[in-house]
DNA sequence: ACGGGGTGCTAAATCGGGTTAGCACTGCTA
DNA sequence: TAGCAGTGCTAACCCGATTTAGCACCCCGT
């Protein structure tokens, strides 16, 4: 602790100047409202020489802006996943001279309201919304007043004008079935969701939209999923159980074996089920990828150290927050009103592949192609 | 968006009063400034209609306070350990009225500076200076004019007094080692460091007060570690390859075999080298903890997947950063001038156990006690 | 009727900047 | 020498609160 910031009026008296005239001088009108190169050059100088920063709280109380946003999540901490939408946010807001309030709610809306009026009563610029893993949310009241954009979420109701940015899971879904077709394979699994467009775990909008798009793909291509397991938690050990019955039912490529032919594949729905899948396959003695192919959707970190290397398709966190920052400041640099008419568009982000060891290639078999599932190849 | 928020002159106005004594009222000094009950009573009635909230900022301005804090880190979303050390702190930091300001450095020191200025710029009350892994740093400047608090750090100097909170890995290294002695091993790897105290992945203060703790206690059992693993970084990878050497020199407890006797084990420096080792050791056929048990740090949120589930000491991420953020509040409160006298503790917290399957109990054998290293078990 | 002492409230300054309106001075023209 | 245009700068108000100093009124005693 120690002396007073230095203030604009420090900075006027020590050039000889009106604290106008310093304000001025700094925020670069000088030239604009004529004030002589000659005072200009001084209150420079001495604002250099005296460390002047001014002062943004004040700033802010003038011009009602505080260059500040708030970043409002359930769970950020809680996932693993999370950190990287936080990370992404926070450049974004800092290449534009932001800051970031961040808060967490742990989902308890009382919280959620608290923490909103903490950060509009400080004047936040813009709220961001952010969900960890992708579902709908209802939007809190208040949000009327400032600009706002929901991160990893849709909105509630169909009519509201707010712009959203998500992973385009249904692209991803797509690819992930169509590596599977172009290595060859024709018998795949699902673990995490399937065989029905809904038989997915409630509330995860994730798990749907990827169902979706692995379903259309398999239909395109005359097949079906050769078995699927829905699983309460997309954790570990409901894909170990899962992998398990696959392998119990014969599921598995040439048990034991590396058998050439239709491939045998299984598309998890994240990560942390694909780990549980590995340790099943490695007790049952398989081998990834030469007894099975697997395909995730996350791009957890475990997925680079699986052996072998788990391919996955990653959430782009990074991307999502940096753009839901972006969103922002656009809305808040749009003059007010505007936002209301400009259409409030879902911002879907491409997941990209990450590309590691547990797909191969198998050759095709003419039988294989075109059919359905159950091609025993042992 | 709309239309303005409430001020305290709209609540004055609407309440037929002067904003003096709205202000006086709504802040609790009513009574001793003797503004009648029925005024009083008027005023609260209107503020509550109008849905009045005080303008922070503008109480800053006023007062020179913000009710918010800084957290700059070096890289909180990079590792997946950190988020609960926000988390922490955002909770303590929610408890008390206090919004927190995050911002990440990826340990640019430019970019430090930055943040830094722009909290400073917003008047933040408080700053912590957060690292990810343990280490020793100098401190920028800037920090003499608020209150400060190192987080999972500590400063360079010696004679600087700036309060700071660590996880007590020297506790925890000690109780690592007892837990396998008590558990009747006595053949005892080290993956990460050692065998000398000084044989430590540079820059790590962890690993250097964890193998202090451990070489303490083998020491004082008459013990020295069966082998030891300097790894170059603390990744799955080097974990893997440690404890193939490990197994390569046959190092397990009968190798293929449950056997009794002398138990042998490894302590590894933290989960992922645990995890690489883990894969090694389930390759070479051999389980844990039959064969070989297992103690570690961090619990990452891996320990728990890995199957057998791993025993490892958690390092109190959440505790860390609401003690960080407890001890800001307190020197913030405290006087002017009082830091500079009160002794810049560092806050060692306890690191828990967790204990999972990893680690079995053996028969301990009579010329097992006291024996050094190197009893073959099989 | 006047002073003294409460009582109940408010004007005005303050925090640190931004902004508007306009003042004082010079030099040139008519 | 008044009038005008330019030049170079500043006084004063504003944002939304807190806080200090003090005003106006009433009641009471003498």
């Amino acid at each position: 602790m120690s002396r007073r910031r230095v203030t604009l009026a420090d900075v006027a008296q020590a050039s000889g100047v009106s604290s106008t005239t310093a304000s001025l001088v700094l925020s670069g009108r000088g030239a604009e409202l004529r004030i002589s190169e000659g005072v200009q050059q001084r209150v420079r100088e001495t604002s250099e020489a005296l460390g002047y920063r001014p002062n943004i709280v004040s700033i802010g109380l003038r011009k009602g802006s505080s260059r500040t946003l708030g970043f409002v999540s359930d769970t950020v901490a809680t996932s693993q996943l999370a950190g990287d939408m936080i990370k992404g946010a926070l450049a974004a807001a800092r290449e534009h001279g932001f800051m970031l309030f961040i808060g967490e709610t742990e989902g308890d809306t009382k919280v959620e309201r608290k923490l909103l009026d903490a950060m509009l009563d400080r004047q936040v610029d813009g709220i961001i919304l952010a969900s960890m893993f992708t579902r709908r949310r209802r939007l809190p009241s208040g949000l009327d007043h400032v600009p706002a954009v929901l991160l990893n979420a849709l909105p509630q109701g169909s009519h509201v004008t707010i712009p959203t940015v998500v992973p385009d899971e249904h692209a991803a879904g797509r690819e992930a079935a169509r590596l599977l077709l172009d290595h060859g394979h024709r018998t795949i699994h699902l673990i995490g969701a399937g065989p029905g467009p809904d038989d997915v775990t409630p509330g995860t909008v994730a798990g749907r939209e990827r169902l979706a798009g692995i379903l259309e793909v398999l239909h395109e291509a005359g097949l079906e999923p050769a078995s699927a397991h829905v699983c309460a938690d997309w954790l570990p050990s409901y894909g170990f159980d899962a992998a398990r019955d696959i392998i119990a039912a014969g599921g598995a490529a040439g048990a034991g074996g590396a058998a050439g032919g239709a491939g045998t594949a299984i598309i998890s729905f994240n990560d942390r089920l694909a780990f549980g899948a590995y340790q099943a396959l490695h007790e049952a003695g398989l081998t990834v990828p030469d007894d099975m192919s697997i395909v995730s959707f996350d791009d957890h970190p475990l997925a680079d150290w699986l052996r072998p290397g788990l391919t996955t398709f990653a959430i782009p966190h990074h991307d999502l927050g940096r753009r839901a920052v972006e969103l922002l400041l656009e809305g808040i640099a749009a003059p007010a009103g505007a936002a209301d008419q400009a259409p409030a568009a879902v911002h879907r982000l491409p997941m990209p592949l990450r590309e590691r060891d547990s797909v191969r290639t198998v050759r095709a078999t003419a039988d294989g192609v075109g059919t359905a599932a159950g091609v025993p190849a042992g």
